[in-house]
RNA sequence: GCGUCCGUAGCUCAGCUGGAUAGAGCACCCGCCUUCUAAGCGGGAUGUCGCAGGUUCGAGUCCUGCCGGACGCGCCA
C-alpha cells in the first residue's frame, strides 16, 4: 500500500465512523468520489481531501462544517501534525516528518521494487498487441512510436501487478504478402543474371536482393520462367520468414521482443474465422447485405454487391462492414474480428496499439470484440500519431517511391536506444511529435533524456566520491530540512503514478514525472553551489553527510526504477 | 459529406479521468563558476484554456452546437 492510499484509509476511516453514528448517511456514490491527492500548492500541505464536498450533498451538510469534523478527527492520528480546513471545504493535512524519514528508508530497502503494484494472480493476462507491421520490409521510423508506446505500456501495466502478453498479429495473408512473394521473384531472376527493373506496385526496396539470391542459390533456375501457380506459395512463405527476421532484428536493436507472433493465415486455416461468422450469422449480427456508394466522391467504377456484413451498426458504427470480399475471400477486417475473439478468449483485456492513419477502423473492431465476447472482454485501442523528422531544424525528406525512408535501424543506430525511448514518450501518443536528430543527442536543459541522465549520474558521481567516506550506518534523517524533505514528497509519487499512468494506459506520464523529479534533484544540488553549507558531502560532518546521501540514493532509486519501465538504462556518467 | 484525434503563455507542451490563484521548458531581462560535473541553478514578466450554451457546490477537464487544424473514409492492409 503506498503512502497516499495509507492515508487514504485514514480518512475512510473516519467517514466511516461518521456514517455509524448518523452523522452522514451510506452512500456508495459519493464514498466513491473521495480522493486524496497532492494538492497543487505544496504550501497547502502534504495531502488534500475533498472528502467533506463529495460527501456534504448526501449528508445535507454545509461541507466546511463537515470538512472541520472530519480534520478534527484526522488531527488526533498520530501520523498527522495538521489537518486545516481550506477554500470550499478541502481538508489539508500535513504530515509528521517521520512519514516521509520512513517513506525515504522504504524507497532505499524496495529497491527496484519501490512502487510496484500488487500482482494479480487470478485473472487472466492483459494482452498489449503493438507493432504488428506488414512483413513486407524492415521497420521504419513511422512503426517506431508505436512499437515504444505499446512496449513501455506493457512494462508499466507488468509493473503495476497485471500479467501481460506482448503479441505481434502477423499480416501474412492477403494482397501484400503476395505483392512481396512477386517482388522477391523477381529478385531472384536477377540473380540469376537477368536485368530486370522493378515496376510501379511490387516493392523496390534493396532488402530483398538478399532473399533473392538465397532462392537462386537453392533452387537454380527452376522457377526462372515457371507459371507464378508454381513458386507463389514458397516464395511467400519465404520471404515474410526473411521480413519476419528482419522486423525482430530491429526490434531487438530497441530492446523489445514480443511473446507471441500470430498468423493471420494460420488463423485462417484453422477455421477460427469461419467459426466466428457461423456465431455472429446465429445471432444475426451477420447478414447479407448491399452496402451504400462511399461518402464523399463517389468512384466512376462504384457497383453495388452483395456481401456478408457485420452489424457494427448496433455498436455505434456509421455503416455495416463487410466481413467478406466478393471472391469470398476474407476482408482484412473479418480475419482480424476473429483473431481479436482468439486473443480475448486468453486475456482479461486487449489493448491494441495502432497509427493514427488506422483511426477509422477503431470502432468495428471495439463493436466485433463486444459482439463475440458478449461484452466480457472490452478493447482499448490506443492511436499513436506521426512521429515528424528533423535534422537541426529542417524536415527530413523521404519518399515512399523511391524507397528512400528513414528506417528504425538508422535512427537508433545515429542516437542510441535510450534517447529514441525516451523521446517517444515525451509526449501524449495521440498528438504528433517532432524528433530532430541535433536536439535529441543535445547536452543541455532543452534535452528530457539529458536531463534525467544527467541528475542521475551526478548522484552516482558522488557516491563515487563518499566511497570512502566514514558514515554512520543508521543515517539521521531527521537532519534532513524542508526542502530535502520535498524531494522525498516528490520521489514517494512515483507510486501513484504508476498506478494512474497505468489505469489511463499512458506510458508518457513517466517520462514528465521522471522529468520533475531531476528538475526537482538539479535545484537542490545547485544550493550547494550558492552555500557550501548545503552541498551533499560535508566532510566534518559524517551524520549530515549520510543523511543527505540517502536522500540522494532513494532520488537515483526512482530514477532508475522509472527509467527501466521505459526501457530505458539509467547512465552513471556523461561524457 | 462523415468519422477519429487535436485546439492551453510569443513557441513546444503538461494538466494527476471534476477541485483551491491553470503549470513547465524555450525565447526575453537580472543574478550565480578558486565547486560534489555551471552540460547546471535562482529570480522577473507572460493567458478571453478556439467560440457559445448546458450539467453542479465547483468545468481546461463532462454534454451539445459551431469555428479552425491533422489523419482517415469503397470488398485495401
Amino acid at each position: 500500500m503506498n503512502i497516499f492510499e495509507r492515508f487514504d484509509a485514514v480518512v475512510a476511516g473516519i467517514v466511516d465512523e461518521l456514517v455509524a453514528d448518523g452523522t452522514i448517511p451510506a452512500d456508495a456514490a459519493s464514498r466513491a468520489a473521495l480522493v486524496l491527492e497532492p494538492p497543487r500548492d505544496p504550501a497547502h500541505g502534504d495531502m488534500a481531501s475533498n472528502a467533506a464536498m463529495a460527501l456534504a450533498k448526501a449528508a445535507r451538510q454545509n461541507p466546511r462544517e463537515l470538512a472541520t469534523r472530519i480534520a478534527m478527527a484526522l488531527s488526533r492520528h498520530a501520523n498527522i501534525a495538521t489537518a486545516e480546513v481550506a477554500g470550499p471545504g478541502f481538508i489539508n493535512i500535513r504530515l509528521e516528518r517521520t512519514v516521509w524519514e520512513d517513506e525515504l528508508r522504504a524507497i532505499l530497502l524496495a529497491g527496484n521494487g519501490y512502487g510496484r503494484g500488487k500482482p494479480k494472480p487470478d485473472v487472466l493476462p492483459i494482452n498489449v498487441e503493438y507493432v504488428s507491421a506488414n512483413p513486407t520490409g524492415p521497420m521504419h521510423m513511422g512503426h517506431c512510436r508505436g512499437a515504444v508506446v505499446g512496449d513501455a505500456l506493457a512494462s508499466l501495466l507488468q509493473f503495476h501487478g497485471h500479467e501481460v502478453v506482448r503479441e505481434y498479429y502477423v499480416n501474412d495473408a492477403g494482397g501484400q504478402v503476395d505483392v512481396l512473394a512477386r517482388s522477391v521473384h523477381l529478385r531472384y531472376r536477377e540473380a540469376l543474371g537477368e536485368a530486370v527493373e522493378i515496376p510501379e506496385g511490387l516493392y523496390p526496396g534493396d532488402y530483398l536482393i538478399p532473399v533473392g539470391a538465397a532462392l537462386a542459390a537453392e533452387f537454380g533456375d527452376r522457377f526462372q520462367s515457371a507459371p507464378e501457380g508454381d513458386w507463389l506459395a514458397m516464395f511467400r512463405t519465404r520471404a515474410i520468414d526473411a521480413m519476419l527476421a528482419l522486423i525482430k532484428a530491429d526490434l531487438a536493436l530497441l530492446g523489445i521482443h514480443h511473446d507471441r507472433f500470430s498468423s493471420e493465415a494460420a488463423l485462417q486455416a484453422s477455421g477460427a474465422v469461419d467459426a466466428a461468422e457461423a456465431d455472429l450469422r446465429a445471432r444475426d449480427l451477420v447478414y447479407q447485405g448491399t452496402l451504400p456508394p462511399p461518402k464523399g466522391e463517389t468512384p466512376e467504377d462504384w457497383e453495388p454487391v452483395e456481401l456478408p456484413l457485420f452489424r457494427s451498426t448496433a455498436y455505434g458504427d456509421d455503416i455495416d462492414r463487410p466481413i467478406r470480399k466478393s471472391d469470398g475471400q476474407w476482408t482484412y477486417f473479418g480475419a482480424d474480428m476473429a483473431y481479436h475473439a482468439e486473443k480475448a478468449s486468453r486475456s482479461s483485456a486487449l489493448v491494441n496499439i495502432w497509427g493514427a492513419d488506422h483511426a477509422g477502423t477503431v470502432k468495428r473492431i471495439e463493436a466485433a470484440v463486444e459482439a463475440l465476447t458478449h461484452s466480457r472482454v472490452k478493447l482499448d485501442v490506443r492511436l499513436v500519431q506521426m512521429v515528424r523528422l528533423f535534422r537541426a531544424g529542417e524536415p527530413v525528406k523521404m519518399s515512399k517511391r523511391s524507397g528512400n525512408f528513414v528506417t528504425l535501424a538508422d535512427v537508433v543506430n545515429e542516437v542510441g536506444r535510450d534517447v529514441v525511448r525516451f523521446m517517444m514518450l515525451t509526449k501524449r501518443s495521440e498528438a504528433p511529435l517532432d524528433f530532430d536528430f541535433a536536439h535529441v543527442v543535445e547536452q543541455s536543459r532543452e534535452n528530457p533524456v539529458f536531463y534525467v541522465h544527467y541528475a542521475h549520474a551526478r548522484i552516482q558521481s558522488v557516491l563515487r566520491k563518499a566511497a570512502d567516506m566514514a558514515l554512520p550506518e543508521q543515517a539521521p534523517l531527521d537532519r534532513l530540512d524542508r526542502e530535502e524533505l520535498a524531494l522525498v514528497q516528490l520521489a514517494a509519487q512515483w507510486p501513484r503514478i504508476v498506478g494512474q499512468a497505468a489505469t489511463a494506459r499512458e506510458p508518457h506520464r513517466i517520462a514528465f514525472f521522471l522529468s520533475d523529479l531531476a528538475g526537482a534533484f538539479h535545484t537542490l544540488w545547485n544550493r550547494g553551489n550558492d552555500n557550501p553549507a548545503n552541498r551533499l558531502l560535508i566532510s566534518d560532518d559524517p551524520g549530515l553527510t549520510a543523511a543527505r546521501l540517502a536522500l540522494a540514493r532513494a532520488t537515483a532509486q526512482v530514477i532508475r526504477t522509472a527509467l527501466a519501465v521505459m526501457g530505458v538504462t539509467a547512465a552513471d556518467e556523461l561524457r
